[in-house]
DNA sequence: AGTTTGGGTGTACGTGTGTACACCCAAACT
DNA sequence: AGTTTGGGTGTACACACGTACACCCAAACT
């Protein structure tokens, strides 16, 4: 039962962001008050000011951990093999996948991107906006889209990463993991209707 | 200065709604309380009940009320002839302008959807849901969606939806008017891939 | 061995919150 | 003319909030 100081420390800030993203899963960021978290923890309110100096730095926090859950999945989605012929299903699979495990996470993001305190906000569009960019990378790979401009590709990255969040919120509001399948399966008709216009995009003239 | 009773409430509950649209403009609903609203309308707290029983019946007031602003919207867009031609010039025009004339209904119903009382999210995303209905129905009427199936409809109703709900969230955080135009571009843009997508669509074999 | 450091404590404050209760008074009914 | 109705008032309560301050004590340094 030796327990260093910093080994200490490190647990009580865990135990302070895993209270601070259960307790703001039923409202939001901006309704989470100091005294609830420091009561879930079980600790004194004013011992949380030892580790984050207000809510708003907590969010902040809660921001980059969740944004490293969301890069797994795209690290996840982006290791399969670049053809066109079952990216779909394997992306929309590991979408879901991802969700599941990474449920407080996502819905954080989702919660927070529109709600939430202003500095919170824009820290998740600053790094949806990078989600983006990366993925206008990804797609300038695949075939096909040679001739296709800059802005082009980010348009449509930014049409996927939008279905795609949609999609995320979706499976989160889902009562039961049953009802999941209708969910991707949209998501993938979708996907799909997509790749169709982008295929066929600028090929007329 | 003869004003009926009916006439006086019907004014301060006007009152309330402007305010409590207002003030949870920045920040949420559920960051709300009760005694803001009364002060900002220049009531004393307890007055509040005689006109609503909580915030969230407040806060689904202010939805019905938002979506009538949508839904003139939806209208203004119908009523365009069904040509591919101008359509998705037009319907951006349509939304980028309702946006910047009802900021605030707009802006609840972004914002409200993801965060808010769990009843006024149903509450918003059952109105959304109807709007994705009856675009399925419009696109059902368009040439070149004859031989759709009607989840096929539905599910492309949703993807534009979702498109357009993202680019109405972009408007509304566009700091100045100026900044519109790249973000309707963009949507121009998206609309028109999905289009070709459509078209393109179940003709492949 | 002696001192410093720092996470956690306990008390205390002013303020904001929802809501209960008794009350007022002019418009609206009889 | 007399009574009822109902929007608005004022006081009062128990509670939750953020935060300031003095304090404790064991791990970490010297």
């Amino acid at each position: 039962m030796t327990e260093t100081r910093v080994e200490r420390k490190e647990r009580t800030r865990r135990a302070i962001l895993d209270a601070g993203l259960a307790l703001c899963e039923d409202s939001s960021l901006i309704a989470l008050s100091l005294r609830q978290v420091a009561k879930e923890v079980g600790i004194v309110p004013t011992a949380f000011y030892r580790h984050f100096e207000s809510i708003e730095s907590l969010g902040l926090a809660l921001v980059d951990e969740s944004f490293v859950s969301l890069r797994a999945m795209l690290r996840d989605i982006r290791q399969g093999a670049p053809s066109y012929a079952d990216i779909v299903d394997r992306s929309v699979d590991i979408l879901a996948q991802h969700v599941r495990q990474e449920r407080a996470h996502f819905a954080f993001i989702g919660r927070e991107r529109g709600a939430g305190p202003p500095q919170v906000r824009d820290a998740i569009h600053h790094e949806i906006d990078l989600c983006e960019h990366e993925l206008a990378t990804d797609l300038a790979l695949l075939p096909g889209t040679e001739s296709w401009s800059a802005e082009d590709l980010r348009v449509l990255s930014n049409l996927i990463v939008t279905a795609m969040v949609a999609t995320a919120e979706r499976l989160i509001s889902a009562p039961q993991p049953a009802a999941e399948k209708p969910i991707t399966e949209t998501a993938r008709t979708q996907l799909r209707m997509v790749l169709v216009g982008a295929l066929n995009w600028r090929s007329r003239t």
